[in-house]
RNA sequence: GGGGUAGUAGGGUAGCCUGGUCCAUCCUAGAGCGUUUGGGACGCUUUGACGGCGGUUCGAAUCCGCCCUACCCCA
């Protein structure tokens, strides 16, 4: 009987899970012919449009959204020395209109530096246009080698929220990498996926940047996925585009600016952390359907527990949440497995018996059954939903927490590391020492600088040579 | 970057070496009809495929070539 619950791999056995959920929960389909690139099904995609409208939500706060051409001209796209060298080998090229070949080939964009700052040259004037924070949501391309994965590594991120600030001085950009690290918190604290913080090493930062802020979560393997970055971008690329300003005293000055980058990566650790061996969880504020009403219709009762039902749904969207009412024509069974592996958040059944005693079973898919009084079901589904957020983000802080350690030799390093879990150790910040670490452990140094909640920050000596070092992070990453 | 292995209906498989079905097969798959419905219902009827392009051949899922795609392992 047990074996016959589904064919959905077990969450322990993460990248057959994975594959598997994406297409049955619906959320992309893989088959489309092009390696790289994936196909959004409609039910993935409402995913996406709520968790896109909460990241708008918080942009929007002091950012203005945005949106520059997806073509990028040669001569542009090859300005900036440093940038080129780090996407050269991943850029798409249109080289025809047509069958006529184009005397300037276009760039099919990895990232918009070399689209956006061009117009910034032309827009900023003053002081008093500064800072300027605009931000775009769009598809970019890269040409990705490495094996690529639905979500993760794609040929086309279809989904790619890029802000690009500019600010009078070195400083004020800085005050505005760690507004946007903040912002980032709030944004995963929202959709329940605890984040490490850190500082990327040098040889591992954005092309042309001064330096790299970095998001990792830690997936049920062990793994860490990069679900976010903020770059210090300094004068680098004012000065290459030209983008300045005159003072207050009338000189013209060099702009110093930030860039900050979300893709679908974070809808990948939403279905990663929080998913279980029967299907989706999502959290209510991600979810499109935050509560199905189920009718148990028996005998001679379909009419009246339909229109219960009905009236259940509509005072439940009057009072603002997405819900729907299954009345298919399957058994109850067979749809509490159905919305359960799309990751419903609550499922609210009502039947004879319920409506005789003028209550409703609600059913959290965290695991929980409670009857809740039809009288007050607004106030009850509001709390109910509160309660699921609050047991969802306590058991991927539990996984966050379990997967971190700290160690002091390589040996207790390289069993922390096998063992599926992220380390902290110290190390001077040499590239000597980093190189060791990273080729005996075959894993990456994500950062040092950590800042999280579920690293308490230590300084020591460098697990290598022995001299003071910092507290870093090391992990294996996808 | 370097190796493997594979692609057959919506999904999972057999067949391929040794070319020749008018019937491949299983399913939580599609369509239809009926009986059902408080944790994955059942009966009957029925639809549907050999990744793509080219080659060899009287004849190709099967042999040959190129391409595309996927998965796994090692830098």
């Amino acid at each position: 009987m047990d074996d016959d619950t589904g064919t959905l791999p077990q969450k322990g056995d993460f990248s057959a899970w994975y594959n598997d959920i994406l297409w049955r929960a619906e959320i992309m389909d893989v088959r489309y012919p092009v390696k790289g690139l994936y196909v959004w099904y409609p039910y993935g995609f409402a995913i996406r449009k709520h968790v896109y409208a909460l990241l708008r939500n918080l942009l929007d706060r002091d950012h203005e959204e945005t949106l520059f051409p997806l073509l990028i001209p040669e001569q542009e796209f090859m300005k900036e020395a440093e940038h080129i060298k780090g996407f050269e080998d991943e850029v798409y090229w249109v080289t025809h209109g047509g069958t006529t070949p184009l005397e300037v080939k276009l760039a099919l964009r990895p990232t918009s530096e070399t689209a956006i700052y061009p117009m910034y040259a032309l827009w900023l004037r003053s002081h008093a246009d500064l800072p300027m924070k605009y931000y775009q949501i769009v598809n970019t391309f890269r040409y990705e080698t490495k094996q690529t994965r639905p979500l993760i590594r794609l040929r086309e991120i279809t989904s790619f929220m890029e802000s690009h600030t500019v600010h009078a001085t070195w400083d004020d950009a800085e005050a505005q990498v760690e507004y946007e690290l903040a912002l980032t918190s709030e944004f995963y604290n929202a959709l329940c996926i605890p984040i490490i913080i850190s500082k990327r090493p040098d040889w591992d930062k954005f092309p042309g940047a001064d330096y790299t802020m970095a998001v990792d979560s830690i997936m049920p393997n062990g793994k860490t996925l990069q679900i976010g970055t903020v770059h210090h971008l300094g004068e680098h690329f004012s000065k290459t585009f030209s983008i300045t300003f005159e003072d207050k005293n009338g000189e013209q000055k060099f702009a110093s600016q930030t860039c900050y980058g979300i893709s679908e990566r974070c809808i990948a650790a939403l279905i990663s952390m929080h998913g279980d061996d029967k299907g989706l969880i999502l959290p209510p504020i991600a979810a499109p359907v935050q509560a199905v009403i189920v009718p148990i219709t028996i005998g001679k009762r379909h009419a009246d527990v339909l229109a219960a039902a009905e009236k259940l749904k509509n005072d439940l969207i009057a009072a603002g949440f997405r819900v729907k009412i299954d009345t298919r024509d399957m058994r109850p069974g067979a749809k509490y497995y159905w919305w359960e592996l799309r990751g419903v958040p609550l499922r609210l059944e009502l039947g004879p018996r319920d409506l005789d005693a003028g209550k409703v079973m609600a059913v959290k898919r965290t695991g929980e059954k409670t009857q809740i009084e039809l009288a007050t079901v607004t106030a009850e589904v509001t709390r109910v939903l509160a309660e699921i957020t609050g047991a969802i983000r306590a058991r991927a802080e539990e996984h966050t927490n379990s997967h971190l350690c700290t160690v002091a030799s390589m040996d207790a390093l390289d069993a922390a590391l096998n063992e599926g879990k992220v380390a902290v150790v110290s190390w001077c910040q040499q590239k000597g020492c980093g190189d060791v670490i990273e080729e005996k452990t075959n894993a990456s140094i994500l950062g040092t600088n950590a800042r999280s909640q579920y690293v308490s920050a230590t300084e020591g000596a460098c697990i290598v040579c022995g001299k003071p070092g910092k507290a870093t992070l090391v992990g294996r990453t996808y």
